[in-house]
DNA sequence: GTTGATGTTGAACTTACTTCA
DNA sequence: GGTGAAGTAAGTTCAACATCA
């Protein structure tokens, strides 16, 4: 079951709920259009083998073994990393690049002898003994930035683009394409942030002018019980301010002017932060 | 200053699905 | 139409850090 909220046009239904069968459909449309949103309950089994994590290991590792390996294995023994040793490189930043820590497992070996201090990360980094099949490597400042470049012009990655960036920073072919996929998930992540933030202003505001319509029902109720006898009332919109005003009338037969059917809104939905300015 | 608990981030992974040859 | 490869989204895992008591 999906539930997809569509997004974007004040002049439209503001919440569409229904069920959509195609996951993929929703995909689309938020390609087609960024002011779209989606959310999507579902189950997933959850039964990951930690085994076919290492199998995995080996097959990328085959099928990017046409690549260069920027990487060398340095046959250190194993020890425990004092924390000193990532700190000291850690400067004044929050959450830095692996540039700013230090760390950077995909200089080449060569680079690599130049610093000393890093033999020891640069070991555990490219552990594929099997004891530390995961391990996690973080992209320099300079990559990151580079990917970042790459991502602005084009989100997603044709097979030649992928292996010319992968060459161009230095780095494996898979990684970049993982990059790329968490790059549009963190993209779509945030837009869905900024839809719901959208969507809690529109609820706001469509609560306030629900609690004014019930007000003004309420007070021509009121006026209708306190003059019985003048029930025949003609209730007109004011042009001006746009709200209902009621009239005494000596007609025989009451008449009422039906509200539009798209009722002119009290308090305008907020802009969208997607959607240009109206002129 | 050190340490352990806890939260966050992001790289890498798995699974399910679609598309296309 | 069935099939396998390739690509992607969504969800998950986990190492590396940051923060704080």
């Amino acid at each position: 079951m999906e539930l997809g909220l569509s997004l974007g046009d004040a002049s439209k239904s503001p919440v569409l709920l229904k069920e959509n069968n195609s996951p993929n459909q929703n995909q689309n449309q938020s390609k087609t259009s960024g002011l779209d949103f989606c959310m999507s309950l579902g189950l997933t089994s959850n039964n990951q083998e930690r085994g076919k994590a290492q199998e995995n290991d080996d097959v990328s590792a085959s099928d990017d073994s046409q690549e260069e390996t920027p990487l060398q294995l340095n046959l250190l023994p194993l020890a425990p990393l004092p924390r000193q040793i990532s700190s000291s490189h850690n400067g004044s930043s929050k959450n830095g690049s692996s540039a700013a820590k230090g760390f950077d497992v995909n200089r080449t070996p060569a680079a690599e002898e130049a610093s000393s201090s890093n033999s020891r990360r640069e070991f555990e980094a490219n552990d594929d003994d099997g004891l530390n099949a995961r391990k996690k490597l973080r992209l320099s400042k300079e990559q990151s930035a580079f990917l970042e470049e790459s991502f602005k012009e084009h989100s997603t990655l044709n097979p030649k683009q992928k292996l010319a960036l992968a060459k161009q920073l230095n780095l494996r072919a898979r990684q970049v394409e993982v990059w790329f996929q968490n790059r549009r998930a963190r993209t779509k992540l945030k837009q869905t942030e900024v839809d719901c933030e959208y969507l809690k202003k529109c609820c706001e505001t469509l609560t306030l002018e629900n609690r004014i319509l019930q007000k003004e029902l309420q007070d021509l109720r009121a006026l209708k019980t306190s003059n019985p006898f003048h029930a025949a009332t003609t209730l007109t919109m004011c042009p001006s301010c746009e709200r209902v005003a009621s009239a005494s009338t000596s007609a025989s037969a009451a008449k009422v002017i039906p509200f539009p059917l798209a009722r002119p809104r009290f308090y305008p939905f907020p802009t969208h932060p997607n959607q240009p300015a109206a002129s």
